[in-house]
DNA sequence: TTGAAAGCGCTACCAC
DNA sequence: GTGGTAGCGCTTTCAA
């Protein structure tokens, strides 16, 4: 089914079919409208290749996301749309489900599907850009290496700082983390917290928690049992902390009273619970759309800079 | 930058490059490493279009969804990605923001950049059919029009019937409904909870609500001025039982004693709020893979027949 | 207003 | 093993 099948069905050459599709001027409104119906009819559609060949607009983006149920990449996913959405460019998602083969089956076709990647990549600089030459990609929360390139960092060491200076300040000592348990050993968010608690003449207990509610419970039962007169405690994410003060609540600690409880990512759905999670707060709508800027300037041939979000301490209810 | 600047480069014919390129056999060692190094130096990139044109493989999916925000969509994006990536297509995913014009836009750009269409479309019939002629469009949670079309139902009334079966069962009289705000008039969650009601010869109070935490709150303060004695609660959706069940804690209700609430769409989110959200729960796992399935039906030229998910009652918590 | 011809960048099928 | 030629489906000149 090609353009020449309604040529020939409503009697006119292909070239008239393209302009009566393509709404162009010069053609006579019958003609026009024969060619409209002749299609319709027949069901025919243009090949958006051939289209996408001569025309040579039409830009769409990768978007590879670690996982979109967790509402963090969520929240990045969707303000990318957004952003995205002004410039009239296409979003291909991809959801690598956090997993290495995944992400390289991935990165094995995007190349042929998308004009630009962005997002979450996890495997060896060299493997990236093995699939990725030529490709402009902007990575979020990861060094960038080679050309057409750039990056997005989150820093939350400032926003980190303020938590335990905010615990300190409200008489707390007993601070613990409750950590990201990570194949690539301890995160960059544990490191801040261990300096901010230095800062401050403490020692904290760390214990490592699975990324879930779930996960948070149980890390929760492990560092209470640890350290009992825990009163204050900072989480890798969102998601560890509200398991977290789930947890804490059954073995009968009040919060904020008994113990404090600080996030990290600052999501929506902290306002959920009860009471409303304080945290360590990444503006997530600065993040998507910055990343969609930063793929405009790939695009365009310049090499942006990389690109800092700090983020902040949000308090809420829970500290 | 073609294929033919590569060839120059590398000193071979464009045939040459493209046997390098696509790995196939019949070509030297050395001048297949000679291609692929000038390609790499150049950071050439193959057309998506032009190969996609002469190959004819490679097919794309567009998700319309109206909020990647609401977790409910989200879950079913989720699906819908795995189920699409088991067939290797790709999922362009277009969030309306529950808006028409928007809608319109994706609509009008979509046709060019995809195969098929699945999601939620809330425009009138002949203005989807006007854009969509052609293109296979899989309906989520509407009705079907016209050919390469089908649907998905969600049939609440059994789930529904349970829920009010079960505040019965338990002694609640004092039923209530937090419903959505709509454009359309009640909505059909409405019309089951009332036939419901019937069966049980009672009269429930419907208080209309937004779609969001806030929503919830504000409706619950207004519901309990309609009937301070109310003991149960079912609600549009989980994110409205939120807000509702927060309101009411702070106006001194206790849940599930003092009032049993259940919620709709059993999203995973309700396990984060105290006490967990029971609600009628839509498979959505299933609704994203149901939906990638029909779409697969339709492409193979098929005409399916319509599905129904059916949503049930699942007791969590909070009833 | 319409038709003929060129060409977008690539792969595939021939020859050589 | 390599180059020539055709052609994927379309838009866009250029003539008529």
């Amino acid at each position: 089914m090609t353009i020449r099948d309604v040529a020939k069905s409503a009697g006119v050459s292909y070239q008239t079919v393209s302009r009566a599709l393509n709404d162009k001027g010069e053609i006579d409104g019958t003609t026009k409208q024969r060619v409209l119906d002749a299609a319709r009819e027949l069901g025919y559609r243009p090949s958006r290749f051939a289209r996408g060949l001569v025309r040579q607009d039409s830009t769409s983006i990768g978007l590879v996301i670690p996982d979109l149920m967790n509402p963090f990449f969520t929240e990045v996913a969707s303000a990318a749309l957004v952003a995205a959405r002004r410039r009239d460019w296409h979003v291909v998602v991809y959801d690598t489900a956090d997993d290495p083969a995944q992400e390289q089956r991935t990165l094995a076709v995007i190349g042929s599907q998308v004009d630009a990647i962005v997002g979450y990549l996890s495997l060896p600089d060299d493997v990236i850009d093995r699939h990725t030459t030529g490709l402009p990609v902007v990575h979020i929360g990861r060094s960038t290496s080679g050309a057409h390139t750039t990056a997005i960092h989150v820093d939350g060491e400032e926003g980190i700082h303020a938590a335990v200076a905010h615990f300190a300040r409200t008489g707390r000592h007993r601070i613990g983390m409750l950590d990201h348990e990570d194949r690539h050993g301890p995160s960059l968010r544990r490191t801040w917290f261990q300096n901010a608690m230095t800062n401050h003449d403490l020692k904290g207990t760390v214990v490592a928690a699975g990324q879930s509610i779930d996960g948070g419970q149980r890390a929760m039962v492990t560092i209470l049992d640890t350290q009992p007169k825990l009163d204050a405690l900072l989480t890798y994410n969102d998601v560890i902390a509200i398991g977290a003060m789930r947890t804490a609540r059954h073995l009968g600690r009040r919060i904020p009273e008994d113990l404090a409880v600080i996030g990290f990512d600052g999501l929506h759905i902290g306002t959920m619970v009860e009471p409303p999670l304080s945290s360590v707060w990444i503006d997530t709508q600065k993040l998507g759309t910055t990343a969609i800027d930063q793929v405009e300037h790939l695009l365009a041939g310049e090499d942006p800079e990389p690109v800092t979000i700090r983020a902040s301490l949000l308090l809420r209810g829970s500290a």
